[in-house]
DNA sequence: CTCCTAAGATTACATTTGTAATTATATACA
DNA sequence: TGTATATAATTACAAATGTAATCTTAGGAG
């Protein structure tokens, strides 16, 4: 697999943006993010600049404006960002972390199910 | 709860090694480091450094050198890293996410056992 | 008592990040 | 066709980060 650019905390809202919807002119990821964060419209420009230059972000013109797309998948990212997380914080996957995460989260019935059976799925390996 | 400076990548590390055993000078923290990073002993003394001055990290001396202690506890810590991880890649704790951690993961039959506990628990909530 | 040496203190310096502002340019409207 | 305006391109600038090197000083070796 190739290596993937690494991506700031800024820059992951823009990316989750783009993940949600793309393609997306600079002004409408602007427009999506203005609800979370307090970035003026050239501080998103500069943040999917910056993503472009790292490959992480692509574009194509429409007009005098570009429309800019993913170039990296978010699972592969997700995964990344989880494996470098455990890695960093904990040292490695671990059940503690497991079971914090288990103890932090609100899940529903449902959820509960479906993560109790991964689980079986796994003691049966 | 009183705020908790941000640590950085590396500065990860030596927070590590300071949790897991302290007080140590700041040679000892480098070497403790020596194995799995190719730093140099000033780079080490420059990371604790920046600990201390962010509060992270305090030292008492010992004749001419300091000993080195963490100044904030590993677990506040985690669940903090933790929550803003989520936050960041996932905009929240999710099932989803849950799932990928667990599938990733490497377990004992106890230990699935333990988590399938937690869930029972959750789900009587 | 003097000098070497290991710690600590100070300084360095490029890159990345956060957060924009300024400048250039292509259009759409008057 | 000249001009206001929306976009893009370029530039800005401080703080944080990664990665040390150099300077200073106190204690131990001779």
């Amino acid at each position: 697999m190739k290596k993937l650019p690494k991506i700031s905390e800024s820059e992951w809202l823009v990316m989750r943006v783009l993940w949600s919807k793309s393609p997306l002119a600079a002004q409408e990821v602007f427009e999506q993010l203005d609800a979370t964060t307090k970035w003026k419209p050239k501080t998103v420009k500069t943040l999917i600049d910056r993503l472009v230059k790292k490959g992480a972000v692509k574009y194509e013109k429409d007009g005098r404006r570009y429309m800019y797309y993913p170039a990296v998948g978010r699972d592969e990212y997700v995964t990344k960002e989880r494996r470098s997380f455990v890695r960093r914080v904990y040292g490695g996957i671990s059940k503690p972390m497991l079971a914090a995460f288990l103890e932090d989260a609100e899940l529903s019935a449902d959820d509960i199910s479906e993560l109790k059976e991964i689980l079986e799925q796994k003691a049966e390996e």
